[in-house]
DNA sequence: CGTATAATTTGTTAATTAGCTAAATAACGA
DNA sequence: TCGTTATTTAGCTAATTAACAAATTATACG
């Protein structure tokens, strides 16, 4: 596919919007915090990944049983990252997402995996 | 909806870029015209035109019967104009695009809708 | 007026896509 | 090795979207 077409494609839902902008604010992140951000399947989550890394707009490394997703080192995108960029810190989504992503960030993967696997999931305050 | 997202989902369809490379290239266009490049049915360029301008990309200005439309690009989408131009120009799709459209701006509009309503369309040669 | 015509809207169908659950895969640890 | 666990893939359903044809609107011109 037509490579631009393929990256707007990527950029052009707000689950995977919020995974660029999560990961603009912590340089990595793995599978199960993104999951907790978006507050979806593990599933769901792994194929917005899937979809990202397709477009080439993510990098991923696995460590164990973790995989760490970063932004991939903007080839000729940094004016499309840039004008996001502008976007997010204007939107009340992503600013929520911010928020619970520092407490997110908190709590050892360990620990967050524990949760999503139990009935409750997430940090309610 | 979120102004960046609309403008992303605007943009992530291939006719819908198709139109924007047309528009680059010739300030204005008609209905018919943009009609002629794409090679689909009146309403289906109408209903991208629609989707783009929508997202606050295109002008449109009417004159009698005609439709013109043009690129409106917000201020802050500037770069990512310029960076979907690079793109269109290592693309086969547009610069066909491009060719074909030079020649149905020769052709006076009238007879461009002629054609159209009738059997044979577009320039062959 | 009424007809013709450029464009849009509506109704419908087919294709795409997001989301879920469940199954499969890969990797740790006893 | 076997069980556990993080992630991915497969299978499915519901929602979205693109396309066309037909109906509608708005404008020009007899």
């Amino acid at each position: 596919m037509f490579q631009p077409l393929e990256i707007l494609k990527a950029l052009s839902d707000m689950n995977r919007l919020r995974i660029v902008a999560a990961l603009s604010r912590y340089e990595e992140l793995c599978a199960c915090q993104i999951t907790e951000v978006l507050q979806v399947t593990g599933a769901t989550a792994s194929r917005h990944l899937s979809v990202l890394t397709h477009a080439g707009l993510l990098d991923s490394r696995k460590e164990g049983r973790w995989v760490y997703f970063s932004l991939a080192p903007p080839a000729d995108t940094e004016a499309v990252f840039d004008w996001m960029g502008e976007a997010f810190s204007a939107s009340d989504v992503f600013q929520n997402d911010l928020q619970l992503l520092d407490k997110i960030v908190e709590i050892t993967r360990e620990d967050l995996c524990r949760q999503q696997r139990g009935e409750a999931c997430c940090p309610t305050s």
